[in-house]
DNA sequence: TCTGGCACTCGGAAGCGAAGAGTGCCAGGG
DNA sequence: CCCTGGCACTCTTCGCTTCCGAGTGCCAGA
């Protein structure tokens, strides 16, 4: 077990290195923390914990950053949350308000994250999974087409072409309205299958053909869109990575472009709390220099959905956890007042 | 005017430039390109060149590198489109024609674009601006709730919520729902406002309210739809511009994610016909050391919205401007088939 | 008008040495 | 037993110089 001090000078080493950039050695540490001993005390520690694998040193005589293990004990053990302050929390609100719909509010929570964490923000869209059902609409286009809007509780809306096998009459297709909005409001995606199973029936032979045509493409849509979509910004703040950059960034931005690969790592991330994943901890190899903070949020009490910010692993990370803990709380709201 | 052959050495130097990322000299242009003359000849060409503008050396005594003028010259006199090959074109077909909705359309055709350009993709959505009303759906979701849900030609789906002023009934809902759409349907946006001017006056007082709130809750989404969006795909690709990153490439990724940038500047873009503009001839600052590519596609004979891609002055312009035209092509199909 | 030759320039690579930061280790003191 | 000051050692970094070669411009001759 580490000793106290020895869990200072890790701390000290970590909030240096994110500042300045370089790898620092034990006279500016008791240069600049007064941890009340000398450099060559600094010294036995740095070697213990370079033994313990928290930090190393990038060559012989430079001094010591942290390793992935060193961020995950400060992260776990030393480092706490870093709240907003109240100006802050005011202008998250205030630029969250303003939002005029579901997408808005995205791009919006985008935007923010990034600016506030200067690093790249993923949100992803409210997830469907969880989601109920709020109204089905159908509409007729053409005697034999059909299309088919879903809306969810969420504020989301889906919609589908249907190409009937037989032309659908304006009252059957009213009735059928009635019935589908009568059988799955309210009700979860997961139970609607169950739910409409032998909606079929009720109809005429004539028109079953179509009903069944209808119900598996609402099936399809419901699955489909459980395939979730996110949105990413702030890409710029990669420019800010480091110096060896074309070999670090690449791998990154090819990684952000892989959307499926982010909502992975989204939806490893635990469900409750707020997840950090440093460094080699990312399962991708392209972020394997890079850690990533996420959470879920949700309109009620339960998450539907994550968000979070890719940086380098020397990040801020109690700054980078409030913002991404006060956004996602605010992004919670807003999605439960609309 | 310059003569044949100085013609000649300028499209060896463009061509040389972007295959090598090197500056070329005389002696290398006469080894790789039979101009039929020595390097001298050569070299008292280059400084012609170089007294109207057309190329310029780094430093004195290296070879030498087009500039925007010489890149526009080539583009407009000296180089013509590549065709895509039959494969590539079966290549293209392929992949769009497995979208499924209009947001798989756009994002197939982001991937499609960068990967076949090896650059920064930037697609349109189809605008409304001369889109028509396919079905205007209005929904009860509470007592003084609705929603109302756009559908138009290019299958593009937009909802709004509308908080009544009053409680409305079914009644009134359905006359309003058969009213808008006798009115509306198949009919130009710009035209709405127009037709729906008088509708109130034919509802009780009652429900006036509601319909004038719905009216314009209507004309605000038909308005704010237009300002169009879209989606950039490759951006890894940036990594291939240069070896001076940091200050390259920084610019380029911010004003990537201004979608206001680049909309005015897909906007300002020739209507018809292939639009390249070249490093300093874009207006906005970050990308005056790329081209940009863009041409207007559309379902009809008409262009709906614009795709290209942004790259390095330095890029293959035929080779770029035959992906841009036969991708813009084939989405065009795409749409008019949906 | 083109060509070969020639002197010149200048950037980039390579080599070298000094400077400085940082370490590890050790002996001495509280 | 832990901390401290001192000291020798190791490497990286930086600036300097040198050298090489690519590429140029110019000129005289075909």
């Amino acid at each position: 077990m580490l000793s106290e001090r020895r869990l200072q000078v890790l701390r000290a080493i970590v909030q240096d290195y994110v500042g300045t950039e370089e790898p620092v050695g034990s006279k500016a540490l008791t240069e600049r923390h007064n941890l009340g001993v000398s450099p060559a005390t600094v010294r036995n520690d740095m070697a213990a914990l370079e033994d313990e694998g928290y930090i190393a040193q990038p060559h012989t005589s430079a001094g010591r950053i942290p390793t992935d293990k060193g961020y995950r004990l400060f992260v776990d053990k030393l480092a706490g949350v870093k709240p907003m302050t109240a100006p802050e929390r005011r202008a998250i609100q205030n630029f969250l308000d303003g939002a005029v719909d579901l997408d808005d509010v995205v791009a919006r929570t985008v935007r923010l994250l990034a600016q506030l964490t200067r690093q790249v923000a993923v949100v992803q869209y409210p997830s469907l999974t969880r989601s109920t059902v709020r109204h089905v609409e159908l509409l007729s286009l053409a005697p034999a087409r059909l299309m088919l809007v879903l809306i969810t509780d969420t504020g989301r809306v889906e919609q589908r072409m249907v190409d009937c096998p037989a032309p659908f009459g304006e009252t059957s297709l009213a009735d059928l309205r009635a019935r589908l909005n009568s059988r799955v409001a309210g009700r979860r995606f997961s139970d609607v299958p169950r739910l409409v199973e032998d909606l079929p029936e009720a109809f005429e032979a004539d028109d079953r053909g179509t009903v069944s045509t209808v119900l598996s493409t609402l099936l399809e849509t419901l699955v489909e869109e459980n395939e979730e979509r996110l949105m990413i910004g702030g890409t710029a703040n990669l420019t800010r990575f480091g110096h060896d950059f074309p070999l670090t960034i690449r791998p990154v931005l090819e990684a952000l472009e892989e959307h499926v690969v982010l909502l992975k790592l989204l939806g490893e991330a635990g469900d409750s709390g707020m997840t950090v994943r440093i460094g080699h901890e990312n399962a991708y190899e392209g972020l394997n220099s890079t850690s990533v903070v996420s959470v879920g949020y949700g309109s009620g009490g339960e998450a539907v959905a994550k968000l979070g910010v890719v940086g380098p692993t020397r990040m801020d990370y109690p700054g980078t956890m409030g913002a991404v803990r006060a956004v996602a709380r605010y992004v919670g709201q807003i999605l439960a007042e609309s």
